[in-house]
Order: C-alpha cells, then sequence, then structure tokens
DNA sequence: CACCAGGCAAGTA
DNA sequence: TACTTGCATGGT
C-alpha cells in the first residue's frame, strides 16, 4: 500500500524502513579495531571489500595492524602488503599521511582523534591528503560511533534514480538532507548507509538495475 | 571481452 | 569554476 509522505523526515523515514524490511541489521562495519576500521575505509577507496579484506588480512599476517608498527613501515614495504586493494602505491601514502596525523598529533591514539567531538575531528582528518569527506565521515562514524552520515555512490544513484535528488547533488547537499531531516543518531546513520550499499549492489546497480525487487518501489 | 568496485587529488581550460 | 585523468587489483 503506498503512503503519504508530509515531511522529509517521514520519507527518508520510510525508505529506512523499507530497506531495514527488506535487508535486515547489515552488522557494519567489518573490522575488528577502530583502527582497523580506518585503514579499512582508505583502502576501501574506490574498491571492492573481497580485495580490502586480503589486504588486511596481510596486514594482519605481517604483525603491523598497529598505528605504531604501520607508521614504521617503509612505503615499499607497505605497498607490497596492501598491493590486493589495488592502487597500491598512491594508498601506501595516504594511509601513511594518516598515521603522521595520527602519531604525531594525536599520540597514535584514535580515542584522542575522536573526542575532540564530530566537527573538529572531521576537520583534521579532511586536512589530511588522500581523506576525502566519504573516507573521513566512515571512521568519523564507524571506528569513532560519532553521529555523521556516509555518503557514497551508491547512495547518490538510488537518491537520483527514485527522483528525491536530482542530477546535480553532490556529497555535501545529500549529507546535509540525511542530518537536518533526521535524529543525530549514530547508530541510525550507520545502519541506514549499510543499507545504501546493499541496495546499491543488489538491485540499483550502475549498468544491471534491478529496478523490479528494489524495496524502494513506491516511495 | 568489457565493465565494475563502499574516492581522491592533480591537471587542464 | 567545471570537467578530465591517473591510480590498479580482482570479480562478474
Amino acid at each position: 500500500m503506498a503512503s503519504l509522505q508530509s515531511s522529509i523526515t517521514d520519507l527518508l523515514t520510510d525508505i529506512y524502513n523499507r530497506m531495514y524490511s527488506a535487508l535486515g541489521p547489515q552488522h557494519w562495519w567489518p573490522g575488528d579495531t577502530p583502527f582497523e576500521v580506518c585503514v579499512g575505509a582508505i583502502l576501501t577507496q574506490n574498491t571492492s571489500w573481497t580485495n580490502v579484506s586480503r589486504a588486511i588480512d596481510n596486514l594482519k599476517e605481517a604483525g603491523v595492524m598497529g598505528a605504531a608498527s604501520l607508521y614504521a613501515l617503509p612505503l615499499e614495504r607497505l605497498a607490497e602488503l596492501i598491493r590486493p586493494a589495488g592502487y597500491y602505491n598512491i594508498k601506501a601514502q595516504r594511509l601513511h599521511n594518516f598515521l603522521t596525523l595520527l602519531m604525531e598529533s594525536y599520540d597514535g591514539e584514535l580515542e584522542n582523534l575522536f573526542s575532540q567531538g564530530l566537527e573538529a575531528a572531521r576537520k583534521e582528518l579532511l586536512s589530511v591528503n588522500g581523506i576525502g569527506p566519504e573516507t573521513a565521515d566512515s571512521m568519523l562514524l564507524y571506528a569513532g560511533r560519532l553521529p555523521t552520515f556516509v555518503v557514497d555512490a551508491y547512495t547518490i544513484r538510488a537518491l537520483m534514480r527514485h527522483d528525491i535528488v536530482d542530477e546535480n547533488a553532490g556529497y555535501h547537499s545529500v549529507r546535509e538532507l540525511f542530518m537536518d531531516n533526521l535524529p543525530e543518531d549514530a547508530e541510525l546513520f550507520n545502519e541506514y548507509h549499510a543499507l545504501w550499499v546493499n541496495v546499491g549492489k543488489s538491485f540499483c546497480k550502475k549498468s544491471k538495475p534491478r529496478c523490479d525487487q528494489c524495496p524502494l518501489n513506491g516511495v
């Protein structure tokens, strides 16, 4: 049955309920520790998670999944370990840039970074070359449990196909759409973003849409 | 074979 | 400001 929307909040809530009912809890982010989540956030830039998982396994196997030991690695050795994740040279440099911030300004402790609060920590992360808005928000939400909304290509594509945003909607405007119209709830934002990715992978694909099965049909 | 994947920065006009 | 290009492995 169709439902009437009286506000953007109701629309976004309805979309969430539809996706959650169809797909259930997503158990994000896959990762044993907040630090591992941050490493994964950089490695997964424009890259499938299966490839990233291999790279993370290599780092664990080498015993360097920690701020100090990863920071101490030569770039060539780091690149070699993360090779399965693709873009390994640039990602090695980006990881090192992040570790430089963490080690030199926060004593290697993510807690010291996140305890500043969302806005200050976000500004710090965005100052790192190689950390853009999605990577920063992923770290803040999934490692720091701070209530920021993560937007990605799946989110924007699905919103566009359902005429909820227009074709020139950017990261910032979509992030604000969710944050201005939903309660400031890290658990909700966690599940909501993960559901967008699932919908994007399963139904709202780039070149093979399966719109007939999409839980967003009828919003 | 072509296309895609949980982006970002640098270069060009 | 608004496009375009490089980065790279691995699955479908």
